[in-house]
This record gives structure tokens, sequence and C-alpha cells, in this order.
DNA sequence: ACAATAGTGTCTATCAGACAGTATATA
DNA sequence: TATATACTGTCTGATAGACACTATTGT
């Protein structure tokens, strides 16, 4: 008795969700830099939920790790290739998938990737990224995803979710990476995962800020960071200011 | 193409590290409360590992969550009943089950039963609280558990496994879980868990300072849990000294 | 010169830790 | 009285935030 045939066994998947960060030029002021936080979706071609976003990820396959599973679907399905992985939690509500019974293990993945590796791979091509934004209200946070176009995906308010045109239980996992993203970077230092090697302290401050919730001057920021740095002999092409001296990441704690 | 049945499925299985505490009478000082953080766990009857050491848990069943599956568990195997459930991570090393291919669920699972309920259930008897220790060192954190025959079942430093009699890879599973209850107390307030409806403020800093390794002085420990207690009109029953008021947690954040 | 960001220094409120000192229980 | 813990208050040093001020780039 109690052995391993005995027991019914569901499929299990590796889901990711892959937040990146975005230069992109503001209008506003005709060329500022400004870095968004992204997450990247799929589009569903096959029922359940055809047409519909989803985070890539897929099963698990004899001989793999987890991580293994996340690492190859996202090469495949996105062409993101090497990001820091960190385990989500995994979702296991027995109808979570119409399909049968699917538990799925989600991981944060965060790539330094600055330009949309989107083209790569096979399935790539409904691979997009997405705006996130998460802004302050009186007495709540909301956080919401948006496409391009502006089409709102997801909407959440004060961990509720309120609008939800995702695959599956994908607003869920979401929810919870992002969670898990602001906890990391405020106690863990996860934001320079999200960074390049050498980079101005100014870049670090708003992908900082928009994860974190908090707002702070650029000077007493400066402070905050000063000893998580390095200085370097590298400094900023120059936009129309001065030029801003580079850092990287002091090395020590993870 | 790509249908569910195309994939082999491991067995899920949902294992659980569960913290406690245990009021034990110190003897060098006659009749002194001392609060010991201890990790229940269960002596295989079966092969593999037979006679080793392992977590309560074990395989997910048709129509559960991994929740309900390690609560179930928990209650089945070791009589512990609706513990604080946390998430750790899924542990996927192929061969990390000489049965099979198995994919591990762990979860942090916190009681505040401060007595031993481990004579509850069916295979309760082989279960048995162990002796939690944490000492640092000199550039380092040393974790041991040991049974209450003084054996050492599980020796680690700086998060290296020195010593590990534990079956399966059960030994990586803890570390992870005194990683992850370390960072919960510290940030989340997690040390109520483990703590019983009233306390006094005394009887948090001992296991708070055991897990998260830190020390302050009885005034300052006091000041700083200010904030998230609540007075009651309650007092301790005396021992030789001043009686303490008892304290309940403040609610607001989780 | 002007606009815009980079970077420094200074003041202040807050908070954690050190520690003096009082209160109250039992032996 | 002696002792051990409960509890209060005061000082100090580190740190976060507000903000004044200087530096350097392109237009």
């Amino acid at each position: 008795m109690n052995r391993i045939e005995d027991y019914a066994r569901p499929s299990v998947a590796a889901d990711a969700v892959v937040f990146g960060l975005d230069t992109a030029q503001a209008e506003s002021r005709g060329g500022l830099k400004q870095r968004k936080l992204k997450a990247l979706l799929i589009r569903r071609g096959e029922e359940p939920f055809a047409g519909r976003y989803a985070l890539p990820g897929g099963f698990l396959r004899t001989g793999e790790t987890l991580e293994q599973a996340a690492q190859r679907e996202l090469a495949e399905e996105t062409g993101v290739i090497q990001p820091k992985l960190i385990q989500l939690g995994a979702f296991s509500r027995p109808d979570r998938d119409p399909r049968g019974w699917v538990v799925s293990c989600a991981f944060l993945a965060l790539t330094k990737t600055v330009a949309l590796s989107t083209a790569a791979g096979s399935d790539a091509a409904e691979a997009r990224w997405m705006q996130v934004s998460c802004t302050e209200t009186d007495q709540g946070e909301a956080l919401s995803i948006t496409d391009d176009d502006g089409t709102l995906l997801l909407d959440t308010e004060n961990g509720q979710i309120k609008t939800n045109a995702l695959a599956f239980d994908h607003a869920e996992i979401i929810l919870a990476g992002f969670r898990r993203l602001r906890d990391e970077v405020l106690y863990h230092d996860l934001i320079f995962a999200l960074m390049p090697e050498l980079f101005a302290v100014s870049d670090l401050q708003q992908p900082y800020e928009i994860i974190t919730g908090t707002h702070t001057s650029p000077q007493n920021f400066r402070k905050k960071m000063a000893s998580k740095l390095v200085e370097t002999e590298y400094y900023n092409e120059a936009a129309a200011h001065r030029t801003a001296k580079l850092y990287r990441r002091k090395d020590g704690i993870t």
C-alpha cells in the first residue's frame, strides 16, 4: 500500500510572470528618457481562452526541473533568455484549467533586456510587452496592465481583481508576482536584477519607485542607495544636462 | 498537438516544515520558563529511508488543492490542525525521490500549539518535535536540528549543509523553510503565528531573537513591539517576580 | 543666459540601542 | 531583605526626509 502508482497525477506546468524595463521616449518634453515597467504576455492561439493573453509557460517534461522548464518555455515562446527566476508558488485549484487537472508552478522572472527581444522564438510572434501601471489612490493602491493600444487587460485595487481579460487564473498569478517583486525590491535589493551592468543613479529611481510605491527626492534617493553602489570611470552619454557617472552594484549581500 | 495527454506527469506531493514553540523548564535556575523553537519530523517506517526522519507530507489527491493536501496530511500524520500555511516553493530535481518522479510543493507551517499534540493521529506515533538551534558564530550563522536525545539530525553553516541524517532532500527544504521564517518574522510580523491569543512581551522576545538572530535588551524590545500590541486586562500567573501584563496582537496589517 | 539634471551639504524628526532607575512579585 | 523580572524614562548615534546650494551639460 501507499505506492506511488496508487495516486492520480496532475499535469504540472511552469508559468512565468516576466517583468522588464523599457526605456521609452516621453512625448511631453521632447526626448526625455523614461523607464517603464513592462510585463510579458502571450496571445493564445488555441482554445481554451483563444485570443486572450496569458503568461508564458508550459508543461514540465521528464528529466527537467521546474526552473529548467520555465527557462525553456520562456526561450521558446518569447526569446527571453537567462532571466533571474524566483519561485512564486504553486497554483492548484482543481478547476483552474478547463483542459483538466493542471498544477502550475509560477515563477517571477526578471530580465535586464531593455530591447524587446520578442522577435526571436517560434511562437514569439504572439508575445508582447504590456504596460504595467501602479498608482496610489486614497487608502489603496491600484495595479493595472494595459495593451500598447491602451486596452485594459487587468485592473486591481487593493488586491481585489476588478477587471480581468486574461486566461486561466493568470490574473491572480500576476498579482502575486507583483507583490513578491515589491517585497524583494524593498528587502533584498532585487531592483538590480532589472538593471544593466552599468547605470546612473537616476536610472534606478524611477523603476524603484514604481515598484515599491514610494517617493523620494533625487538627492535623498542617492543617499539611500549609496551604500549599495560602486562608482565606475564611465559616464552617461550626455543629454541636455550634466552627464551622470555610471555605477555598478556593490557585491556582497545577495 | 500540444494536448495535455502528450506529456508525462510527475507525482505531486505536499510537504510541510512545521515550526512551533515549546515552553520548557530550564534546569539551571530551577523553574525558569524558556520558549524553545521546535520542528516537527516523522520517523519513516518504510523504504526508502526507513528509520530516518522526514517532513510530514504526502501525495496530492484528486479534487484537492495543495494547501488542503498539506492540511490533511499534517492532521493524519501528526495531529497538528489548522496551522498557518505559507508556500515555500516546489522541489523538482528529477532524482530527488528514489521511488520515481515526484515534485514536492513545500509549505512553511506554523502552529500555536504549545502542547505537543503528537499523540492524536494514526501515524502520529512516529512524529516528534525536534530541537532547533540557531547560533551566530564569527562571520556566519549555524542552524542545527537535534533529537531530544541529542542526536544531530541536521547541521548547517552559512547555508551549507554539513551533517544530514534526513530523508530525501528534506534538509534543503527545512533550510529554505527557516530562511523564509526569518524573513517573514522580520518583515511581516509572522512571529504572532507562533503565539497564543494572549501573551506577555517577554514571551515574544526569546522566540523572536532565536528566529531572527538579533539581540536586544528587554526594554528596547518592548518599545519596538509596542506599536503592534494591545494591552489587555489580564496578567500572567506570577513567578518569583512581578506579574506581567498580557497583550494581544493589534489588528491591522496581516 | 537658460533649462535641466547631477551631485553635495546641512538641518531636523524619527527610531533603535544603551542604560539608569522604579515597581512588584516570590523566597 | 534579596532577587528576578516588569516597566518607564532619558540620552545618543544612525538614518530618512526636506531643502538650499553648486556643478556641468546642450540649446
